[in-house]
RNA sequence: GGCGCAUUCGUCUAGGGGCCUAGGACGCCGCCCUCUCACGGCGGUAGCACGGGUUCGAAUCCCGUAUGCGCUACCA
């Protein structure tokens, strides 16, 4: 059978890490099968939707090239993929439940339900709250029709036995049914939960492998019997480890950039994003790290994939991107630092010579972002920072430096960056001074700060007159 | 509280009875390279949660304990 998979997100907010992992997961899975690869989107939650979400979604997905066959975007043969439209598919299956005697109508009120939860949470019977309306008499019911009170519908799980579930990542798990309560199906206002339309829709997209997060395992059981109620079939699950924070609990806001679009301002590139979440939990051969979209999807199989929680490591997705960014072929790294300086609408976007620069900064970026601190003051004319200005006005040395790299420089003929060593190490052998005594207020002068990149490339950018202007303007800084 | 999942260096992981005096990677430390910062090279640090079994032999299998996480919603 042809594989089917779906990446089913809620429009909440920002696609999360996690989010991507799991979508990850499904589009390797589909690839490498040659399956179909289902975008839904889950919107019964009208309270909890963020604006623009879906969008934003997309846009997040296709920035990681993962395309999905069929979605709200780019349709398909069992659409609609918003569950928002699909609302009479929900009430229809809802019909037949009642019919069959499957679901049944409950008049609790919220108060009231819970007040219940309270007195069961000890028990013996904590799942007995749930069923309090199940086998409502036809005088109850006419009462509470009477009254006016709301009803929602209640799937009637059976009070015994188990139901076992063969997770392809954690093997057989089994559920007794005695514990799992009356699920919930449509609300007081008639909308479809979660826990209906997920796996009505599962089913009639024809979906064969469901693969998400370890926290929708406990709804597994209630899922496959409702879809077994409807006469369907149910997919076969593999349920991942959450991705956790350094302090152990669900990666969130509170533990710095977690969702794509902030990895994208950040400037990392979207193949070391997809190859480190790729290893997020799951692993080739324990050695090879780095491994293409490609590769990945060559290799990737639910067996390799690690039950145990991962905590997120922010330090290892930096040197992978740096390691992808410094793979780059100049041609290619100076494209992708364009499109980043353009989508963060940077004012060193527009610049020209960008591309000159590729090789002054490319070793040493670990993400593009860092790119205007490092040069940004060789594009444009910045202020200097203040600490190193304040350094240079120390350095007994600088008045000395500063006024022969001044004469060194102004005839100096090619002036390109090895005319410019060139040049400058004779100012070193004539004042008698080691290159890194001589060349840091050198440096301070031409680049504004301490760290920069480097120093005979860097004057050979800006070229003689401008070089010159900043010798001299930090020679005014110091004394003698 | 109940149910479920998980547990190998700080972190991501390899390992599925003898190949393990536990391998790789990030990080960290040291050295080298060096015009700063990086890159790169070399070396080092550090781990099988605990307790019982099973077995000639256990990181690997079983049981228990502990800990973490998830679920226990008219959220998903």
């Amino acid at each position: 059978m042809a594989v089917r998979v779906r990446f089913a997100p809620s429009p909440t907010g920002f696609l999360h890490v996690g989010g991507v992992r799991t979508a990850l997961y499904n589009w390797l899975f589909a690839r490498h099968h040659g399956g179909t690869a289902v975008l839904r989107i889950e919107d019964t939650d009208t309270e909890r939707e963020a604006a623009g979400a879906i969008e934003q979604i997309q846009r997040s997905l296709d920035w990681l090239g993962l395309d999905f066959d069929e979605s709200p975007a780019a349709g398909g043969a069992h659409g609609p993929y918003r569950q928002s439209e699909r609302m009479e598919r929900y009430h229809g299956a809802v019909e037949r439940l009642l019919e069959a005697g499957h679901a049944y109508r409950c008049y609790q009120t919220p108060e009231e339900l819970e007040a219940a939860r309270d007195r069961a949470r000890h028990t013996d019977d904590p799942a007995a709250p749930t069923r309090l309306h199940r086998e409502l008499t036809r005088e109850q019911v006419a009462r509470f029709e009477a009254e006016g009170r709301p009803a929602i519908i209640r799937f009637r799980t059976p009070l015994e036995g188990e139901t076992v579930v063969e997770d392809l990542v954690r093997g057989r798990i089994a559920f007794e049914h005695r514990l799992l309560g009356d699920t919930v199906l449509l609300r007081g206002g008639g909308a479809p939960t979660y826990q209906l339309a997920n796996p009505l829709d599962d089913m009639e997209m024809g979906i064969t492998h469901v693969i998400r997060g370890e926290d929708l395992l406990p709804s597994t059981p209630r899922q496959r019997l409702l879809v077994e109620a409807l006469g369907g079939a149910f997919p076969q699950t593999a349920h991942l480890s959450m991705i956790l924070g350094g302090d152990k609990k669900r990666l969130s806001k509170r533990h710095g950039a977690a969702s794509v679009e902030e990895f994208r301002a950040a400037g990392y590139v979207p193949q070391a994003l997809v190859n480190f979440l790729a290893l997020c939990g799951w692993s080739w051969d324990g050695e090879t790290e780095i491994m293409s979209l490609a590769e990945l999807v060559e290799r990737f199989s639910l067996d390799r994939v690690n039950p145990a929680p991962a905590v997120f490591d922010h330090e290892k997705l930096a040197w992978m991107n740096g390691a992808y960014l410094r793979a780059l072929d100049a041609g290619a790294y100076a494209t992708a630092l364009r499109a980043h300086l353009a989508d963060q609408a940077s004012p060193l976007a527009g610049a020209e010579r960008l591309d000159e620069l590729v090789p002054l900064v490319q070793e040493k970026l670990g993400a593009l972002g860092e790119f205007d601190a490092l040069v940004g003051s060789l594009v444009e004319s910045r202020d200097p920072d203040p600490e190193a200005w304040a350094r240079l006005a120390q350095d007994a040395n600088a008045a000395a430096v500063l006024d022969a790299a001044v004469s060194a420089l102004t005839d100096l003929e090619p002036f390109g960056a090895e005319q410019v060593e060139a040049a400058l190490r004779g100012v070193c052998e004539a004042l008698e001074l080691k290159p890194r005594q001589a060349f840091q207020p050198i440096r301070i002068a031409i680049a504004g700060s301490t760290v920069a990149a480097g120093l005979y490339e860097s004057i050979a950018f800006l070229g003689r007159d401008e070089s010159l202007v900043r010798l001299a303007r930090a020679r005014t800084a110091v004394a003698g």
